[in-house]
DNA sequence: GTATGACGCGAGCAATTACTCGCATACAAT
DNA sequence: ATTGTATGCGAGTAATTGCTCGCGTCATAC
């Protein structure tokens, strides 16, 4: 999968294919060092030193060290948010508590990838950085949410659609992230079970 | 109210009342510069400066930086813990459901009691720090759940009281920092019936 | 083939960092 | 008053940081 690059996250837009692969030898070096040594020790020095380049080489297309660990994030960010959308398109069709099920079993697939990324995300990043894209990412679910709480109204005993999915949507996010990155003694079964549960229960009797 | 100062963060026990009041203010510089300058740019001169003392006053007491910082959290999470602990044994005499209720509305108290401190810790610390006393935090109150579930599982339609607990601690917590935090459009009250409607629903009909 | 500019290098700089140490001062006990 | 010690100071240091700049190399256009 082709990874393009936001260009005004660069500093000039590479014109040869030397350099587009240097930009992506960067950026996974960036992935790397952040993944070994965390967030405090990624100096720009190491990147440069992981992707075996001159420090000065990261300054030809990245304007600061904030931006090649931006673009290390946004990689991550940009591939959860595929995939997610991915999954969940593809049980759209699906009935009510079916859709429910499976929803849950897909964002726990997506998240259960790259559990070392995600715990270095919500973990370790402070959120000034990953927390526009978490946020964005969170908004236009949970405005899906309530167009489908909208939609299917009657079936519910919810009175606030928008209210409902902000709440179901925080919520099922940071269970499933918690559960991931804590690993309790709770089966995984188990887990999306409880979750079913109280999603259903809290949207009340589909009579 | 004192703040005991646990003597293990502390290179040595200070003697004086003049040493004592330094140690004070170096925890109050500590906050002010955590809360004015962020995480990244609280230093340690700068911490001494805003203090108005000097660098080498911050090492009589304090091993290294990290423990300056960490005395300040610690204060922070020893005063929400001792005022959440003391709202809830306000209302444990409740029944079932208003014990639930003034029990959100005593964490949505808390919470909003220091937000900006609160947003630093949840959005700002490397959770590496703050990390370890929530999680005891969180442990100890899904312990109590757990115990209080076990003993009304018979009003309830749950099977396992340790994963409810640990489902509904994560919830409701995550759920109220978030409402906080983030001041969705949503009434405070409206906010609270959601959570309550949410955590009755989920523990089955009290029949 | 040669000229032009994209590309990459890496020594090095200015700034900041956490932290130390020798010395002056304030206090408490005698 | 004198002495022993707890306290505080602040210039100084070694290390690291993000980042630049002059120069050599290489691919591409003509």
């Amino acid at each position: 999968m082709a990874h393009p690059i936001p260009a005004k996250d660069l500093r000039k837009t590479p014109r040869q294919e030397r350099s587009r692969a240097m930009v992506e030898r960067i950026i996974a070096a960036g992935q790397a060092v952040l993944l070994r040594d965390g967030y405090e020790k990624a100096s720009t020095n190491r990147v440069a030193d992981e992707a075996g380049i001159s420090p000065g080489s990261l300054y030809q297309y990245f304007p600061d060290k904030e931006a090649i660990l931006a673009a290390v994030i946004d990689r991550y960010a940009a591939e959860f948010s595929t995939q997610l959308t991915a999954v969940l398109a593809d049980r759209l069709d699906e009935p009510g508590p079916a859709l429910v099920r499976a929803s849950f079993e897909g964002l726990l697939d997506v998240l259960t990838e790259n559990i070392e990324f995600l715990r270095l995300v919500v973990e370790v990043l402070p959120r000034s950085q990953s927390g526009s894209w978490a946020g964005a990412l969170e908004q236009r679910i949970s405005d899906l949410v309530a167009a489908y709480l909208s939609i299917n109204r009657s079936q519910t005993s919810i009175t606030d659609p928008a209210t409902s999915a902000w709440i179901l949507v925080r919520m099922v996010e940071h269970l499933s992230v918690q559960y991931v990155l804590e690993q309790p003694p709770i089966p995984r079964e188990k887990f999306i079970d409880e979750m079913v549960d109280l999603t259903l229960a809290y949207l009340g009797p589909a009579s």
